[in-house]
DNA sequence: TGCTATTTTGGGCATCCGACCAAGTCGAAC
DNA sequence: GTTCGACTTGGTCGGATGCCCAAAATAGCA
């Protein structure tokens, strides 16, 4: 049904550029990304590059921030639906678990995380990002009654790319092996009761 | 008073190379590293970078992997001071005080773990590195009495590069930060006392 | 039906890339 | 003193790089 107008083939062009940027990325090195390699792969010409875009690198620096904003955006729906540490823990792992450390998604952060190291315009965007995923999830781990949620929400953020990095590394550390460690982390507050404290290990598989 | 014989030298310029691939996978990046930028930086001509090495890859993957044999080695001296899980830590989060998460050290460990992920042989050498060091963490940790010494060293090894890199994107999260949180890690296994539970976080600066 | 703004094309620019090589230098062993 | 092997030089090769631009195609507006 779409006619497909001019402006709103120029604003999909500019959209699939981005999308193949996000996977170019992960795929060969946020430095390795070049401007015939995303049109190739985007099906355009290399002009249309640096039409929608005033460089590679700020094409790079737009597609990683859109796709990290997404992405964590909808992610802390997770936590809204756990009442308890153990239950918001036991959906972050599940969500951990679909990442290998591997695919596009993990790798495309760790390497933004590099590139921002570069660029400071970039390192500014992404430490917003992850500094509001952490303070959501300081605020359920507040909610939680857990002890030091901010300190603990940093570790964690921080622990689950660890172990996503770690993972690409050495397959073989999955959810299940993670949550019982994690989970120590989580330790309530003093004074107040934690409602599902797990004190040994005996998890059921 | 040295006569630098030719083979001598020879073994120098390899060396130097080396030294100056770990420097510049950190600045720029590993797959902006280039022949002729080594070449500069180490004092060389272009040429010599294809007579010691067969190609720039080759050359990366041994600078990084030597690098990180060689700080790995030296670092588990730490935990043979350590009898307990507390002063362990304590040690190690003092080791981890001394990177920024921008020094070169650490770049170059995440540059590494992403290159791995193109490269099998680079994987290959990496995680017999890494696996080497959770091992001796995870036998540290069992003298200690800590509870499940393997995945809580695998989560821990992890943790620490995590740490790494976000405090490259949001400085402020120092060793003594995470200590309290890093060190409810460490419970010690059912039956057996924990020579210095820390119990609430009332830690005198 | 023109007019105008936007999008697209294909090519061109100077520069850099990794890898290679013939020739030259040097020291050490014979 | 000569020979030999390791080391070094400077340059060349085809190709890829980021960025730019004049011209062509397209579509909304008058």
């Amino acid at each position: 049904m779409a006619r497909p107008t001019t402006a709103e083939r120029g604003r999909e062009v500019r959209r699939k550029l981005l999308d193949v940027a996000c996977r170019l990325i992960a795929e060969r090195g946020w430095t390795a990304v070049s401007t015939r390699m995303l049109a190739d792969r985007a099906g355009v010409t290399p002009g249309l590059v640096h039409y929608h875009f005033s460089s590679v690198q700020a094409l790079l620096s737009e597609a990683a921030t859109g796709a990290m904003r997404d992405y964590l955006a909808q992610a802390p729906g997770l936590f809204d639906r756990a009442d308890s540490p153990r239950r918001g823990l036991e959906l972050l792992l599940g969500e951990l678990d679909r990442h290998t450390g591997l695919d596009p998604q993990s790798l495309l952060f760790i390497e933004a995380y590099l590139a921002a190291t570069r660029d400071d315009a970039l390192r500014g965007e992404i430490s917003a990002v992850v500094a509001e995923f952490r303070s959501r999830v300081a605020d359920w781990l507040g909610r939680c009654g857990v002890a030091d949620p901010d300190g603990t929400a940093a570790v964690l953020a921080a622990a689950i790319d660890g172990v996503l990095m770690h993972r690409a590394l050495s397959p073989g550390m999955s959810g299940a092996d993670v949550a019982p460690v994690l989970g120590r982390i989580l330790a309530p507050a003093a004074g107040e009761r934690g409602p599902h404290e797990t004190e040994g290990t005996g998890d059921p598989a």
